[in-house]
DNA sequence: CATAAAAACCCATGCTATCCCATGCACTCC
DNA sequence: GGAGTGCATGGGATAGCATGGGTTTTTATG
């Protein structure tokens, strides 16, 4: 297996060019930042991947120009997402009573295990021991959008449990209620 | 275990904007200081330790140039700070009932503790002993991003910590409601 | 006021993450 | 159908950062 290209990805700023497009704030409200579709790149000898070009268009006009990753502690996967949700994050902890237990373990959880691995030149990131380790990543990591985050996996691993996942969902037919545009 | 490098993490940038409190969340405004990640030090002879240079950039252009620490209360950790946030909590605790006991408890808890650790040419402080014990640090320092403040643990005690803590929320599903952007 | 200890200041060093340039495939536009 | 461009990939050069240790200035002490 290698490298699928091309498989359209997130919505960045409207128009698919690419550049730095830009505008973070459009008009009414935050940018839309969306990760679709599956890429799968290589990790290199220094440990470094390529971030698929629709994640990072997504990501463009943050804050910091990378990518925030940190342990999943459902799965074995590296949980991904731009810095801009971990400052909301942080804002919503802030909120809770300040030296609380849960305010403690989310923390704990969370921020320090979070990551910020910014982009080179090419827009690759190193993905660091202990996250790859996790995910059990060596030679291919796969990109997995999933709307307002992604996730990467180890290409077998996620096969595996995308498999999984499918065959549960037919069994028990989840279902959502999409939300009104205002809600 | 040692030193883990370049895995950033604070965002700086911003206008050196000084005030105090104030906004996090204006659109495009104001600094963000969030910390992120961890990051494992040497503790020299002199006592002195470097503060990862990600936590020196969020904390770049406050007032005081160096972070401000005091004794975790319900932890053998350090807790740690910009002085801009210290002057946000002053503010909070201001709002207590004037003489109350609580009130009373948290200022000595935390003002009467707090030092003020100013940074040497080469981003490190020196760790004051009273606080080193408390915390059982010796040999190394690990810096624990917490968002908006930071942690100073002994590594092994710290990696304990957080597996309990990981345990812990995965147990009650410690969930979060995101907040949204325009909140 | 003199002396010792501690803190602030400086300069040096090694590691590695970051920057920069080069290559080749694949899809797109003309 | 041919050439150009976007994007993933490699590898070498450079600068940032953690760390050590010496020297001067400040603070505490007798």
């Amino acid at each position: 297996m290698h490298s699928q290209r091309g498989t359209a990805a997130a919505i960045g700023g409207g128009t698919p060019r690419k550049g730095e497009a830009g505008e973070h704030s459009s008009v009414l409200g935050a940018k839309v930042v969306l990760f679709l579709s599956t890429f799968i790149n290589k990790v290199d000898r220094k440990g470094r991947v390529s971030v698929p070009a629709p994640f990072r268009a997504a990501l463009a006009g943050q804050v910091f120009n990378g990518i925030v990753a940190f342990r999943s502690y459902r799965q074995a996967a590296i949980e991904g997402c731009g810095i801009d949700r971990m400052a909301r994050l942080s804002d919503s902890i802030d909120e809770l009573e300040l030296f609380s237990e849960a305010r403690d373990d989310l923390a704990s959880t969370i921020f320090a295990d979070a990551h910020q691995l910014p982009f080179d030149g090419e827009g690759r990131v190193i993905l660091p021991p202990l996250l790859a380790e996790h995910a059990g990543i060596t030679e291919m990591a796969a990109f997995i959008g999933r709307g307002a985050t992604f996730q990467i996996w180890e290409p077998d691993a996620f096969a595996t449990h995308q498999d999984e996942a499918r065959a549960r969902t037919r069994a028990h037919g989840a279902t959502l209620r999409l939300r009104r545009p205002d809600e």
